[in-house]
DNA sequence: CTGAAAGCGCTTACAG
DNA sequence: CTGAAAGCGCTTACAG
């Protein structure tokens, strides 16, 4: 039923060896063999086994792509770019979910889910512990950290500290003083986290200028959806009415922020300001004032830098793209007393 | 290095054929035997590889993902919720990007990008022509379309014409009488498309109300993004600045036509109304006036339609779920005159 | 530049 | 209930 490379050796009056080697370009193979037997595989409307030249050359061709959560914005826009760049190289991409809720009884990474499976792996935005960085090691394969750092190991993502601080800052010189934070969950284990990185470009830039940095301002949530932003910010202002700005540690959360205030009867931009980081597709319609970081540049940077690792070259790598404040309505003065 | 099935067989005094059986969970082995099985694959920490098993076999474990956009909201969670589905019945997901622009230029679904590489395919809004049609027969398994319905094969979807219908009679059950619409591309070829079936439930309510339905109302998008809905829309309001309320045939378009309605100084919901269709997250802390669609049980319900096409079970399914209108704040009365 | 042959690590009739 | 052996379809030293 399938033709496979004997029928094209067959056909072309060469050895399946050559076949091989004609088809994926290898050197030494003269100029006329490999014209006939491209000629041959076309004619036969031929196309390699993946599984078989997988078990034969151990490589899969394929890149897993392990992340918390699709359908979140920044994962998935990270992913669909990444995805893109890997299969122009000739590589698929194999998605994993694994949630990021960090509580006891979570799902940990487990290596014989992929082994075999892939040639190298991108991690978004997850921690590994010591059990599971294990794990990732003997899965025996490249891996690429995105927005997460993990020891060891190639890093792309943003200065979070520094994205934390500008947004900062912009409240700061437009007259805020009582300035809230909205954080992820954040680890003991793991201070690279982003979460816990942004949280301390909050708390920093607040001590610098001598603004209150109380824990009584800062509100976690588990997972950094619109809903718990809601929820963390209904929390917030129930706890500290005098807030007059919120700076989100993600757009998502940000805009759940937004709708508890208007809910309240409250201006945003006005009696309480709201600003984000991400640069979500959706905050420009939504108006949202935030520290923009390059999602998609990302996601093909990740996946170069993966590619690269396949390829041979193991260095580990940092890349660190600039984030850019992004002015729209949300984000005012505060209130005059 | 990596430990094979005959070090288990070895192991365990039995030919590899019996430790095949016995971890796959086959009858015909003796429960003695397949205890002794378990222990040796446990002590040697043994995993089959999936690329020999394949190849034996003929099976993959993994379903390809092909889909227009991850970064697209409805794209991304009907992945996240299949993958999971997908992964908790042991196989893998495969995603495979595909752009659903519509041009001459198009690049076109090719089955050997897939072939041997995954044992069902899930569709996801995207219109396969003839000629990919052909391409996906000869990948050689079985597929399923999501959101749009592909003559032949297993569907699952909404009504996108009584969705369309259902946010039409909400516009004009509050008095609304000039009701534009902004939709996606449309083709001849394919009317069966989410796109021309919220159009048409468009047009078919406002001549069931004897209200104008002209072309000059309805504004045509590429992809049904929040800036190509914000375009639209200053398009649609240069042309018919007397347009009272617009239906949006995404949420994500709905969103950039508030950007548009607030820039060009109109209030949202008072001198124009604007209903989406989706159900989107981020439609919660927007105010997106909406009829909702189950998005997630959609990628659930194609995974298990995929799934059991895949053991055997080959019937063409069809399943249906029901929409609901979601009201918020985008919608109101239209303006006294 | 080319080929014969072993090998990748499983699964599956087939025979017992 | 169990095993010997062929077979899945490639790739890769090795030899020439």
């Amino acid at each position: 039923m399938t033709v496979r490379i004997e029928d094209v050796a067959r056909l072309s009056g060469v050895s399946t060896a050559t076949v091989s080697r004609a088809l994926r370009g290898l050197p030494g193979v003269g100029g006329r063999t490999r014209e006939l037997v491209f000629q041959a595989a076309k004619a036969l409307g031929y196309t390699p086994s993946p599984t078989a030249s997988s078990l034969a050359s151990g490589r899969t061709h394929s890149i897993g792509l392990i992340q918390p959560d699709m359908s979140r914005w920044f994962f998935s826009t990270v992913l669909e770019c990444a995805e893109q760049t890997f299969r122009r190289a000739g590589y698929d991409a194999l998605v994993y979910s694994l949630p990021d809720y960090l509580g006891p009884d979570r799902q940990r990474f487990k290596a014989r889910d992929l082994v075999g499976k892939v040639d190298a792996v991108l991690v978004l935005s997850l921690f590994f512990d010591r059990q599971e960085e294990a794990e990732l090691h003997s899965l025996g394969v490249p891996a690429v950290f995105v927005s997460v750092r993990q020891e060891g190991y190639s890093h792309v993502g943003i200065d979070d500290e520094q994205a934390a601080a500008q947004a900062c800052r912009h409240l700061i010189t437009l007259g805020h003083k009582t300035i809230g934070h909205l954080s992820g969950q954040t680890n003991d284990l793991c201070p690279f986290a982003p979460t816990q990185r942004r949280r301390d470009g909050w708390k920093q830039t607040l001590q610098r200028f001598n603004l209150e940095c109380s824990d009584s301002l800062d509100e976690a949530v588990t997972i950094m959806t619109a809903s718990n932003g809601y929820l963390a910010t209904n929390r917030l202002l129930d706890r500290r009415p005098d807030v007059t700005a919120i700076l989100a540690s993600s757009d998502e959360m940000a805009m759940g922020a937004v709708q508890a205030i208007r809910e309240r009867g409250l201006t945003v931009g006005g009696d309480v300001s709201v600003i984000g980081i991400d640069g979500h597709d959706l905050g420009r319609p939504f108006g949202l004032t935030t520290v923009a970081q390059p999602v998609r540049k990302q996601g093909v940077a990740a996946a170069e830098v993966a590619l690269k690792a396949v390829e041979g070259d193991l260095a580990q790598k940092t890349v660190i793209f600039p984030t850019s404040l992004i002015e729209r309505t949300t984000v005012g003065p505060p209130p005059a007393r």
